[in-house]
DNA sequence: TTTAGCACTCGACTCGAAAGAGTGCTAACG
DNA sequence: CGTTAGCACTCTTTCGAGTCGAGTGCTAAA
């Protein structure tokens, strides 16, 4: 357990550090309005949360940083439950106001936005299709050989995916199927979806249509099959305005792990609902050793829609950026609660 | 006109640097094999070409580095009509037939390619719908307040966009609108269809449909409005590794350049169809200066598909992204035009 | 016209000295 | 006993001088 003294001074060099990233001396602390006592009371406490692994030294005769635990403990018991500024507020609500007529294109938007207001680089995913329900979905022939499904899903998401038509299929009992199969899957969860085509719906429509056998098969593949969710990224570029990554190569080794979505959309892959932060080393991937990762999923009825993610370096706002996330991820939910009604 | 001696230096040059990226020295050229003359000479033309306005000298006593003028005449009169090699055929066609079935994604990945087969950054726009022609377009109510429409392009391209359905209006009113509508906008281009909803439509429609003036605002809307082509961008990262760009500074305003989507957009769309290599200063955008862009066109039938761009140093592989680019913009076209027949 | 020779230029690298920031320790103080 | 002043010490950063080496331009000879 630390004393009042010890935290406030992990608070002090907390903030410094994020601020100036340069380590945090004895002297700087102590002329802070509101400190009484004097440097060398304030080395011998530093010392102290050094032994306990809260602060490190890059080397002797340099002031402090803080270690990832020292991060740990700042974000577990320190942080300002940060609000957001007026100004932020402000444009997040003329963002919305602009970009809700283009709906298809609004998580896009809203990772660019994130970027924007913390200066960090933002990572959104999308809502993870496997494990919503399919409400409705419906052919349209574009072609003799091919067809684009449309598929809506109980989250309001639409996605449409072009797909073969087998040889000489007749487009009459393609609308068949489909007329049948949105009694039979609405309603049903995408990861049973195939089960459901192989059970209960295959020998009935054998009844009705021809090669129904061939049909659902091409139909699997466009409906059921899983993918990864879609991955916005924003502002990758902002990594470059910090100090740390001012050697090209630590830059160029992150760059190129956010373009690779599949590990990103994998990295954010939430282990629970609401805010979560990432520390350093806390990260499954090497690359991002040196980052912090804070996260909140955005929801409805329980279902998760989406995941905005902030990545910056360790040395980061983690309190403003909590904040936004917090409020934005909210407002994103309610927004589409109030969508599809 | 330069002579022989001249064109071959030149070129010495321009090769040895692109792969070294440091200045070539009169003696490095004179060691090539198939080279007669002495390092003096080479001295002399280089003061030539120099005087020409081809070769620069970062200080004295550095060797030459080609000029942007440098770069045009090797592209336009020296460069070696770069074939494709044999692997990067072969990479092409495997990724082909792996992406194939999942088509809405192809010019996606297609740009992934790029970028890993070359080490620079690809950027690919899709198609501009705005220049195709309308094929086909359907309506999917999704609830009360919204549908989706599906669009179809004469270039086998699909789109879907949510838009809102007017109070209070029958789905019912909607199908015959859209049926209707099918008839008479099939075929048009779509910087056509504002107009022709105006002058063609909108009466004979008034007659069966009540509303029917809100309804066509909204299908306007979702319809007829211009929007920038998708642009993939992809290996911006690469861009790191060119020495050109290890200064961080430089390096961020590259890539915050190649964020902005809308300016990409911008910067790519072709003069004409082909190959364009845009050197240097040659580019619109004061952020790219110190780069070459090299786009290929793809289309069917006269009709721009999109634009494939590779992004690199000025000191870049022209032969060989040439090379490359034409032989994948001609394979896409053919693709696109086998899948819609 | 080509080439050898040579003085010259200029960036890159190395080294050492000086400056400066910050510490840890000790001893004194209230 | 906690707090503070004082001080020696450590380590990085910065700067300039010196050296090295690559490459040039010029001149004169082949």
């Amino acid at each position: 357990m630390l004393s009042d003294r010890q935290r406030m001074i992990l608070t002090a060099i907390v903030d410094d550090y994020v601020r100036s990233a340069e380590p945090v001396g004895s002297r700087s602390i102590s002329k802070r309005s509101g400190v009484t006592f004097s440097p060398a009371t304030i080395r011998n406490e530093m010392a102290d949360l050094e032994e306990l692994g809260l602060l490190e030294q890059p080397h002797t005769s340099a002031g402090r940083v803080p270690s990832n635990k020292g991060y740990r403990y700042y974000v577990d018991h320190l942080i300002t439950p940060g609000g957001v500024s007026e100004e932020d507020v402000r444009k997040v609500r003329a963002f919305f106001a602009e970009k809700m007529l283009l709906w298809e294109d609004v998580i896009g938007h809203a990772a660019t936005m994130l970027s924007q207001l913390t200066h960090y680089t933002s990572i959104v995913l999308g809502p993870e299709m496997f494990q919503t329900t399919l409400k409705h979905f419906q052919l349209v022939p574009l072609n003799e050989q091919s067809a684009v499904a449309i598929i809506v899903t109980s989250t309001g998401h639409v996605e449409h995916r072009t797909m073969p038509i087998p040889e000489g299929i007749d487009v009459a009992d393609l609308g068949k199927v489909v007329h049948l199969l949105n009694d039979k899957l609405a309603g049903v969860p995408f990861h049973r979806v195939k089960s459901v085509l192989h059970s209960e719906v295959a020998e009935e429509l054998a009844r009705y249509v021809d090669r129904c056998q061939e049909i659902l098969e091409v139909l699997e593949d466009s409906l059921a099959e899983k993918k990864d969710p879609r991955v916005y990224l924003s502002g990758a570029a902002n990594m470059l305005t910090q100090p740390e990554f001012k050697d090209v190569d630590k830059a160029k080794l992150i760059l190129d792990t956010l373009e690779e979505t599949a590990a990103l959309s994998k990295l954010l892959q939430p282990d629970s609902g609401g805010i979560q932060v990432r520390i350093g080393t806390e990260n499954a991937m090497e690359a991002i050793n040196q980052c912090s990762l804070i996260t909140a999923t955005f929801s409805l009825d329980g279902q998760n829609l989406g995941t905005l993610g902030i990545l910056g370096p360790t040395r980061m706002e983690y309190g403003k950026v909590i904040g936004l996330l917090e409020y934005l991820s909210n407002d994103l939910a309610a927004l589409i609660a109030r969508r599809i009604k």
